[in-house]
DNA sequence: TGCAGCGACATACCCTCGGTATGTCGCAGG
DNA sequence: CCTGCGACATACCGAGGGTATGTCGCTGCA
């Protein structure tokens, strides 16, 4: 028999998992550069020691924290959107779960607007393979395995700007003043853009 | 006659635009957080308290080189969109030369990167209004008042969502391994987009 | 069973860097 | 002439990211 797993590592993960949850908070409601990592400690009821025990600096702590926000959200949107039934149909939901994502504040800053300033294009980029842009790609992919769009189109490229275009959408309704009424004109762009990709 | 413009002010303004032009290329190379403003000041050949007397500080500093940035790239831009032909043919134009402002650095890194963390989505949505997106509006709102693509559509929403398109697929390419094919791949998604939203 | 070692923190300290307060110097005007 | 002000330079402060070191309790082992 294993031996069993020691108290002092469920404290540890507890701890760890309390800087995140503190990280994701201060970082959404303050921005990254105006979160002291004092702060985060605190809330968390540790020290800045425990901080840099858990993680390598402040940048570390942030991708942390990103992935948290992100994983989340890919649970929600991979659910919606693998409804085995019309691929269309599935896309057009996804559509919908994906900018109910981008009102979330902390999708927003953390994942949107901080997350290429402080990990750099590159680092961002890759990381969202992982995340909502890699469930995006898939949307694509089956949309054009399924001879809904052709397959003269190259994935990727498509995926991308798709992507560039619903962000800047969310973005744009969450900064609006009137947010019902640019939400509907976003999507009626969105679906007019979409179903100008239909084959037919 | 008005007393002649003291060579002091001209100076001054010299000295106010050397500020500016380290700052661009310094934030370009290193980025926001990673540039201090000792830094800039020792490029321009003067101290940091010059520096605080032209500027309100590190961000205000930011934005006059954001700002320098979008004057020479929206100077060019506006040239090529308004060609009094073909408004569907300036579109193209259009698109091909901002594809081509996305792969300089500076636009990439001072304006799409870290614009929007450095002065927030508010401050940053409202400067290029005067901008680049406005340049990519007024196009978007020829094509509309021409008939090409329908006039159902909101002008602005429309706008925003292919900014987003834009900006995501330059930034594909210049994070490409390989930009010219990456390339390739977004103009035709771009084009293949324009084309679906063409009336008949 | 005692001790060596390590994991999980806390404490104390350093140092860069944004920001400020103050000083200096030269010219313009009364 | 001297007062004022614009255009800087110098000196300094404090917040905050990062590091080095200390402490304490558990665990494995001779």
């Amino acid at each position: 028999m294993a031996t069993a797993r020691p108290r002092r590592v469920e404290y540890s993960e507890a701890t760890r998992q309390a800087l995140v949850d503190s990280a994701v908070d201060l970082f959404t409601e303050h921005g990254y550069s105006q979160t002291s990592l004092e702060e985060i400690a605190k809330r968390a009821r540790v020290t800045k020691g425990a901080l840099y025990h858990h993680f390598g600096g402040k940048q570390a702590l942030f991708e942390a924290a990103f992935s948290a926000v992100e994983s989340g959200v890919v649970a929600r949107l991979s659910e919606v959107v693998s409804d085995p039934g019309d691929p269309w149909e599935a896309t057009r939901s996804g559509l919908r779960a994906f900018l109910e994502v981008c009102l979330e504040p902390s999708y927003q800053r953390i994942v949107v607007q901080d997350g290429p300033a402080v990990m750099g294009w590159g680092r961002w980029r890759d990381a969202e393979e992982a995340y909502t842009f890699g469930v995006l790609r898939t949307v694509v992919s089956n949309l054009i395995a399924s001879g809904e769009i052709g397959d003269e189109l190259p994935v990727d490229a498509l995926a991308r700007i798709m992507f560039g275009a619903l962000s800047a959408g969310a973005i744009a309704i969450a900064a609006s003043s009137s947010p019902m009424q640019e939400r509907a004109d976003i999507a009626v762009c969105i679906e007019r853009v979409l179903n100008g990709l239909r084959v037919g």
